[in-house]
DNA sequence: TGTTTACAGAACCATATGGTTGACTATGTA
DNA sequence: TACATAGTCAACCATATGGTTCTGTAAACA
């Protein structure tokens, strides 16, 4: 729970980042983050399920609700290791020349 | 290729994020990606081909071997999407802090 | 020419994923 | 009490994923 793998993976879902979208608007019950998809209320329980694993929202029982709230401290970790990349997305063109001006690391 | 769930997906696993890694030193053969881990490199080419579908890598046939080059873009647009719930985990002490309030959103 | 190298491709396997339906539990309400 | 609501759980299904091995092929080399 909470690694870069089950982070990763639970924001490769379109429905799931939807969900985390949702949550942004404030916390939401379980019924009430079902009802915009086009799916039944237990395969959004799943998806649910698997933001949760990541730690990316946390699940609050109340009487016969459950309400979700956003956590998203595991995107930092996430942000943080794609990070470390930007100087490669920024610098892209001067690393092509850099290599093809024969300049191996 | 290049979407979100895509870019996501790749990076969820251990094996492709340490391939990008190596790839920041600089592009490599497909057999030099390979030798680090303990797997076939039919294998690690199956990676190389999950991160060149996602627009990770690119790959440039010369002779009979392959040669990658990173290429990092993609992971601009998954900062770009993860950047809006910034202020979420910055924050989150105050969002806690303004629920346990009463504020709901 | 023959051999080695660097891959790709196909077949196979076990497990994970994303969805379904139906039955069940627990809570709230009439 | 009886019923409706909110949600879980189990079973099932199709497809995807991550690995293997074996085979084939194109390029480099002796």
């Amino acid at each position: 729970m909470g690694n870069l793998d089950t982070t990763f993976a639970a924001l490769s879902d379109e429905t799931r980042r939807a969900i985390l979208q949702q949550l942004t608007h404030g916390e939401a019950r379980l019924s009430d983050l079902a009802a915009p998809f086009d799916m039944s209320q237990t395969a959004v329980s799943k998806h649910v399920r698997v933001l949760s694993d990541a730690g990316l929202l946390t699940v609050e029982k109340r009487g016969r609700t459950r309400h979700c709230r956003l956590n998203a401290e595991p995107m930092k970790v996430a942000t943080d290791w794609l990070n470390d990349y930007q100087a490669f997305w920024m610098h892209q063109f001067d690393n092509l020349a850099h290599h093809l001006a024969g300049g191996e690391d």
